[in-house]
DNA sequence: CATGAATGTCGTCGATCGCATACATTTCAT
DNA sequence: ATGAAATGTATGCGATCGACGACATTCATG
């Protein structure tokens, strides 16, 4: 059951609470949180607190995980490539002053 | 990657964002929020905003999906269930004022 | 209709958030 | 070692949270 919202969340909190036949009372209690925090968690709040989000997740015996769309390669280590200092090998052919200066990234 | 703490959810968030070779400025600046912020996802810290936890996560390219540890049977449907009134069933027959009263529970 | 349960909403109030900014520390390449 | 980038920490500020209690609404039951 993929999710990216806090609504979704909201809804799959209620669809498990309700399976569970537990009043929004009953799971706040469980929680350890207010009853009305549950009604705004259904709703889709966003700006809830993500620890109540766990607390009440546990309260419903319920755990989550992390997928990757498209898993990047990671770096199979801790591998920093060497950048060839730009500046110093074209600088030396550039017109001095011209536009158009480069930023550089990375360590 | 199963997790039940914001702690939990922190590194992972860590982990993704450097197999991309993201800073914490990068990410931030990604999901619109402050690094300030980002230090204290990957920290663990338990009052974050979950909206900006999705944002993230979106950012990152990675969902959250949902699991049931013990998935409790669910009425099949929005079945409500006539509760005998015990009260009427037993009181006739039971010594009044006995001690012990039970407490009613659902619709 | 009267009752009780469940749910949603409102207002108050202390506590905390998250951003910006600046500074401190750690890490890494040279 | 040196310097630059990445990361962690501190302060100040306005904005928002979440608990609590009180209602309003809806619905099933008697």
């Amino acid at each position: 059951m993929k999710f990216r919202t806090p609504l979704e969340l909201g809804l799959l909190i209620r669809r498990a609470r309700r399976a569970r036949s537990m009043t929004q009372a009953d799971l706040a209690r469980a929680a350890g949180v207010g009853r009305q925090w549950i009604v705004a968690i259904e709703a889709g709040k966003p700006r809830a607190e993500l620890g109540k989000t766990f607390q009440t997740l546990a309260a419903l015996d319920l755990s989550l995980s992390i997928h990757g769309e498209g898993t990047p390669e990671p770096p199979s280590s801790r591998i920093r490539i060497a950048v060839p200092d730009i500046e110093a090998v074209v600088g030396a052919h550039e017109d001095p002053g011209a536009p158009g200066a480069m930023r550089r990234r990375g360590r």
